[in-house]
DNA sequence: TGTACATCAGTGAACGCGCGTTCACTGATGTAC
DNA sequence: TGTACATCAGTGAACGCGCGTTCACTGATGTAC
């Protein structure tokens, strides 16, 4: 109980705030959110809000740490799920969480990932660690693969370009991690695929050319496994 | 001879009014644009820009419609290269080709594809037909492939789910061209592999985890050219 | 439990800014005879 | 080639708007004795 009640309280506001202005960027995308705005959807005045937030560029960082602890979040519980047992259901179930987070929270994910807002300036080395969090859940998943068998890739992934061998070592050694390479490289992929994917369908440029996008995806998922020497569940090769 | 000197003059105005507001653009992004803006850069009054321009709106419409014909353009140019004999060759050409164009007009791409801009609403029917234009470059090519036996794939995509499926064969009749479906099916992933990798290109998101970033999309657009089952250039499997 | 004071949440006016758009206008350019 | 008129390109002031942020302030809530 270190936290008064006065201070419990403007926990409490800030909350409220930053609700507020989720529907608001709801209602008229990411340039809808003004201080002003907030203000007069929670009968207040807007300078009232300073008592918060020191400047809306504090509000939108808080958004944005937010929304990417939140995404994190459930992509790791996604990926720890007990009722998965092999690293294809581990690597399925997290392509769609990841997936279904996106769609659910269609603004935080512009915000984290879309044009840039104008006029805010994002401190350094707040997004950092929350973004690559869910990049390494990924890796882990494909290092167990390999450890276990699931996947056999010494074959395939010998003639990466070694600019790209570089680049994975350096990411080792910026976290720390002890992930073989071609898991990294094969997490890189698989971002690079999942997450172009969810960006088309948020700005709607996939449905006009195919209108069941979860079948879509679920396919793409399905023949990603495939193609990376993954063992599918149903059949096993 | 039908236009008038006047006519061309004006003619003339727009491209230069078209050309300062990418210019803005480049610098401040697309929020930068605005009337003023632009006058401000061309020491006109903002008044003076309605003599060719009826609206903001409008401006935004002709430099949308620019940006993609020029797109449209570039793609299928580079398929039609006499120099290129394989289907192989022809798919690599365009992938590259679409991704230089976005590398070198970035601003023109957040504008095709990136969040939608504050306060524009856009004109319907305008952006489709040439938006599908490069869709179908890349779904002719595997129609040849099919056709000249490069590809394999009657065994392989025909577990496409029925949506899908359907789909495809909605596009086909709306464009009316015969296009088999499996080119169809390969046109859309492709699309959606290549334009995802370039959206986070272009929001530098890849860069923090693959330096390298020209290696990376080349070693991809090879990688997805074994997947489907084309023919490699160098060594024929 | 009651009083005196400090802290706090919120107000309302104001500053200075940029925006899209309209409108009455002026001076230059082009056209017709 | 010269004159009379219509068309045009561009001006400058104005309207009404929303924005972030600051500041002196008031009334309520909490704290210490």
């Amino acid at each position: 109980m270190t936290r008064s009640r006065r201070e419990k309280i403007l926990d409490i506001t800030r909350e409220e705030i930053k609700n507020t202005a989720r529907q608001l960027m709801a209602e008229k995308g990411t340039a809808g959110l003004s201080i002003r705005a907030i203000a007069r959807k929670m009968e207040m005045t807007a300078s009232a809000l300073y008592h918060y937030y020191a400047s809306l560029n504090d509000l939108i960082t808080a958004l944005i740490e937010d929304a990417f602890t939140q995404l994190a979040d459930t992509v790791e519980a996604a990926s720890k799920n007990p009722a998965l047992t092999t690293s294809t259901e581990r690597f399925t179930a997290v392509a769609h969480a990841y997936r279904e987070w996106a769609l659910n929270h269609p603004i935080d994910f512009q915000l984290l990932y879309g044009n840039p807002i104008p006029d805010y300036s994002q401190p350094t080395g707040i997004t950092y660690p929350p973004a690559r969090r869910s990049f390494l859940v990924t890796a882990r998943i494909f290092t167990a693969a390999i450890k276990s068998g699931e996947i056999d890739l010494p074959l395939k992934y010998r003639d990466l370009p070694p600019s790209l061998e570089k680049s994975l070592l350096d990411l080792t050694q910026v976290d720390g991690h002890d992930l073989p390479l071609p898991a990294l490289y094969l997490a890189a992929t698989a971002w690079v695929k999942i997450h172009g994917h969810i960006m088309l369908e948020l700005f709607n440029l996939i449905q006009p050319v195919i209108a069941d996008v979860d079948d879509f995806f679920q396919y793409e998922v399905k023949n990603f496994i495939q193609n990376i020497g993954l063992k599918l569940p149903e059949r096993r090769s």
